[in-house]
RNA sequence: GCUCGGAUGGUGGAAUAGGUAGACACGCCGGACUUAAAAUCCUGUGACCAGCAAUGGUCGUGCGGGUUCGAUUCCCGCUCCGAGUACCA
């Protein structure tokens, strides 16, 4: 009886269905798992090869810790808020909404196909206004808290206020976008548009004028995250800062908690890294300089305070507030032209001109506090406003973008730290002894900071301070196609509307792009306004809103009480296993670890980090195949004869080469420009190159997973997917070498029917040998599971088949068709089923591997002599390494080698080698 | 520039508390079955040298050193590739 695996998948997976078999409900009973995959955009190209990686990868640990007694929670479902949908839409005029629905039809159908684990009775969709009502709750909520420094959490504005009104802001400890100081008399003077005014200082989702990363092209506004090298990371066009007034995320107040709590996850080194370098914590000095001829003080930022003694000059941004005012009247049209220019360049341009110098002088001048003398203040653009406080001491001596700008304008360069050639370059040094430093010379770097800050501070010249270099996340996007916000405005000030009214349902429209007057498509709704008539904000929220908190509504999909039940949350607490890309680790792997410690702080949810333990699956790249025409004419050679001629490399089709051999007849029907194609063949075979690119349909190498499944079966892709090479690196879909995998199921196939089709499987007891195998294989595949080590499993079925030969003992056949279940659920399932099983093979336990069968009576050691292998001798396993040792010495192979003289030493590592050095 | 990874046969990749390098698979060579093909099965397959052969020897995990009886694994110095980040003071 054949394998026909296409009327076996399509029949389980219709059991499954009508089943429920992967359902899932809260059992106190049993310890919960829960494996989570981050959840797809549905695009309109449908799924390749590669989106699936992880998804198979999750499935297998998921269906493994079924197995093992665990209620497992795998749901999965659509981010389906997003600008292609949107992009599409202003191009067709088709409604993002249709297009979404028919998008996440095809993804579905896709999925299906592979046999996946999900509880598809708990999928969210971002976009469902059920779903979205709970990112704008969400949303409210961080509107109505602040964050308060001194307990280390969110708490309700509502103290504030009662704050303000008895003491104004003095002793005020909080999280704040710019530092104020207020008294109560100030505030209970105030009305209520100022009052709202001075709260948005505080609040956690809050509306400031701020530079912002602005696309033209896209019309709107971006999170750093979301902009690369000065393009946007969706489309790739120019960005350009420019200051407006946005709706901000303070994500900044949880920056030392996000930073901590990476500590207590099972993440890799790496992601961990990215986000530590992507939250940029310093610590240093802030420091303040006097101006002469001025009350103001210049305040900077310092990770170096021992190298004061070394500033020589000063530098602010040209975004600096005080830019203009520091500048002396001759000095003034330079400074206008130079503040001008800085203006109109792009972000881009400025990347682009990183190690040109430039700068002006204001004419104005500080005084080093520990030397007293006069150091003149500059305006150039390699200080960055964004950073610390947009103005810098410069220490050219020690500092390389210093140094430069010194070299540039014959400024003095005074050493501080000894070592180095500052005539020649900086000496950007953090370890050594001060010089020219009074109090400090002769003391080493680390030890003049630590003193240095005692002195900042004992002198009132300013103060130890941490810094930043994350940034609040602009949360507003000029955009239809996302969470409409859930305010209004009365005069310009914006109140939140009431939490009984959401969701504010996103009203359908038919132009998708911007007004004529720049405003966002919300703009074109007549009566987008309260029934009181105040208008609601234009534009929506951007697409890391909705993905924030989904895995808590997966818990509890359909509560339209709360976001997530006390009880849900209580039973599956956090995600055990999370799956996915690297490219989210400083968006949405930042966003969501920011709103689940906002709601930890109010106690909504009892965990404090989402995401346990994460594994991020690698890309999986294209191989494209390549012919070879002949310059001039429709002849193609093969590859190894293509240096003969003078050739054009053409991408072919990868579905039409098989083991990079070329189906010429398909090759003329491909295109028409190739119908009466020639080739010039070697060994009567066309031989096409190949390379490693982007999977992509203009390189032809895009490989459908429908195809696959079609071809050779889910279960075989899942197996070969796996089979691909570790699972966290990226690595090209090579569709040749898949005949392995799909022979391995034939074959295991083949041990449970003769040649007749009968079941063959008898109640034989399993041999000795049988047993090692099997058990063997059961401590392998256990092993390399939690160790998420798929590939090398996929192997160890193999192995075990080959060590087996042809046996059909239930004894060890029905624990092998557990073990594999994860792998291969279809074949598993039927195979089961045929030995008389009513139950599904995912909750049959994992098999129990009986370390008896690991034991052996012998071992044979590999006997090298002076550390090469000379020969193979077995000793029993109970010898103990001095026994090994005297009997290896007097074995006759050893006595050839030691040709009578007694070895220097004998080195026995039990159970591994021995080796004799003579 | 900084940070973090990586480099193993024709190919994808195994193996690192230092211990028989190349598991498993693809591909290829040869063979069986077949009118033939597909499918299936068996055998060989890192390179080089010697031998009719069984077999034996030498080299071999990016490069150069070191530690060790023994290094793909540890240490030092490079080369190349990939990823992240970038005037972050």
């Amino acid at each position: 009886m054949e394998y026909d695996f296409r009327e076996i998948e399509s029949r389980w997976q219709q059991r499954w269905r009508d089943d429920k078999t992967y359902h899932v409900e809260i059992d106190p009973a049993r310890p919960k798992f829960y494996v989570l995959d981050m959840f797809p955009y549905p695009s309109g190209a449908g799924l390749h090869v590669g989106h699936p990686l992880g998804y198979i990868a999750s499935d297998i640990y998921a269906r493994y810790k079924r197995q093992k007694g665990f209620n497992v929670l795998h749901p999965m479902g659509y981010d389906a808020f997003g600008l292609p949908a949107e992009q599409y839409a202003i191009q067709t005029g088709q409604h993002p909404a249709v297009t979404t629905e028919r998008n996440i039809a095809r993804y579905r159908e896709q999925l299906d196909k592979i046999g996946f684990s999900f509880d598809w009775d708990r999928e969210v969709r971002t976009c469902d206004p059920g779903y979205y009502k709970w990112t704008q709750w969400a949303f409210l909520k961080m509107y109505d808290h602040y964050y308060c420094n001194d307990t280390q959490q969110a708490r309700p504005i509502s103290e504030l206020v009662e704050a303000f009104a008895k003491c104004g802001n003095e002793g005020l400890n909080a999280a704040c976008t710019t530092e104020m100081h207020f008294t109560a008399d100030e505030w209970n003077g105030w009305d209520d548009a100022r009052r709202e005014q001075v709260l948005q200082n505080y609040r956690l989702a809050f509306r400031a004028d701020t530079m912002v990363n602005w696309c033209p092209k896209l019309g709107t506004v971006l999170a750093n995250d979301e902009v690369r090298d000065g393009l946007s990371v969706r489309g790739g066009y120019p960005v350009e800062q420019k200051r407006m007034k946005q709706w901000l995320l303070r994500v900044t107040a949880y920056a030392q908690r996000m930073l901590d709590g990476l500590d207590t996850l099972a993440w890799s080194d790496s992601l961990k890294e990215i986000q530590r370098n992507w939250i940029g914590r310093s610590v240093g000095a802030q420091v303040f300089f006097d101006i002469e001829g001025s009350d103001r003080k210049l305040e900077i930022f310092t990770t170096r305070p021992d190298t004061i003694f070394g500033v020589t000059f000063m530098v602010i941004a040209p975004e600096h507030e005080w830019a203009l005012d520091l500048a002396t009247s001759e000095n003034r049209a330079a400074v206008e032209e130079y503040i001008q220019g800085a203006k109109k360049r792009s972000e881009r341009e400025r990347i682009a001109e990183t190690r040109h110098v430039s700068g002006v002088a204001t004419g104005s001048y500080a005084v080093n506090p520990f030397t007293g003398r006069a150091i003149p203040i500059y305006i150039s653009d390699y200080v960055l406003a964004g950073y610390g406080t947009g103005a810098i001491m410069a220490v050219p001596a020690h500092d390389s973008r210093d140094w430069a700008f010194a070299r540039h304008f014959g400024l003095e360069i005074v050493p501080v730290v000894e070592g180095g050639d500052v005539e020649k370059e900086s000496y950007d040094a953090k370890a050594g002894r001060m010089i020219n430093s009074g109090f400090l010379d002769g003391k080493d770097v680390k030890e003049a900071i630590a003193l240095m800050f005692e002195e900042v501070e004992r002198r009132g010249l300013g103060k130890r301070l941490v810094n930043y270099r994350l940034r609040d996340a602009i949360f507003s996007r000029q955009r239809y196609w996302g969470e409409p916000f859930p305010i209004y405005y009365k005069d310009d000030t914006a109140y939140p509307l009431a939490e009984d009214k959401l969701p504010l349902e996103l009203p359908p429209i038919e132009n998708f792009g911007p007004t004529e007057q720049g405003e966002p498509p919300l703009a074109r709704v007549k009566d987008w306004a309260t029934a009181e008539g105040y208008p609601f904000e234009l534009s929506t929220m951007p697409g890391f809103a909705g993905s924030s908190a989904y895995y808590l509504r997966y818990m509890d999909p359909h509560n339209d009480e709360a976001l997530v039940s006390r009880e849900a949350d209580e039973y599956w607490r956090q995600v055990d296993l999370y799956v996915g890309g690297i490219e989210h680790a400083t968006g949405h792997l930042m966003y969501s670890r920011f709103w689940n410690m906002f709601l930890y702080d109010l106690g909504y949810v009892c965990e404090p980090e989402p995401f346990r333990k994460l594994v991020n699956q690698g890309m999986i790249q294209g191989r494209s195949n390549f012919v070879y025409r002949i310059v001039g004419t429709n002849k193609f050679v093969s590859l190894g004869l293509k240096d003969q001629y003078e050739t054009q490399e053409i991408h072919v089709d990868v579905n039409i080469v098989k083991n990079d051999l070329l189906d010429t007849e398909a090759f003329r029907r491909w295109m028409p420009d190739f119908a009466d194609a020639e080739f010039i063949l070697e060994d009567g075979k066309y031989v096409c190159g190949w390379a490693v690119e982007k999977m992509s349909k203009s390189m032809y190498n895009v490989v459908n997973p429908d195809y696959i499944v079609e071809r050779y079966g889910a279960d075989t892709l899942r197996m070969y997917e796996m089979f691909l090479g570790p699972l966290e690196q990226s690595k090209p879909w090579d569709t040749n070498g898949i005949d392995g995998v799909h022979k391995f199921l034939r074959r295991f196939w083949r041990l449970f029917f003769d040649r007749d089709g009968a079941f063959r499987v008898t109640d034989d007891a399993a041999d000795e040998k049988e047993l090692r195998t099997l058990h063997k294989t059961i401590k392998k595949i256990g092993e390399d599971i939690e160790n998420f080590s798929f590939n090398t499993s996929v192997a160890a079925f193999m192995i075990c088949l080959n060590e087996l030969g042809d046996c059909s003992k239930r004894a060890v056949l029905e624990p092998l068709t557990a073990l594999l279940a994860p792998f291969a659920p279809h074949i598993a399932e039927e195979l089961w089923s045929r030995m008389g099983h009513t139950t599904s093979v995912c909750d049959a336990a994992y098999p129990v591997c009986d370390e008896r069968y690991l034991v052996q009576s012998s071992i044979e050691y590999p006997v090298s002599v002076n550390g090469k292998l000379r020969f193979k001798k077995q000793y029993a396993a109970s010898m103990t390494a001095p026994e090994i040792q005297a009997a290896v010495v007097a074995e006759p192979e050893a006595q050839k080698w030691l040709d009578g003289k007694t070895p220097k030493k004998v080195i026995v590592v039990p159970g591994k080698i021995i080796n004799i050095v003579i």
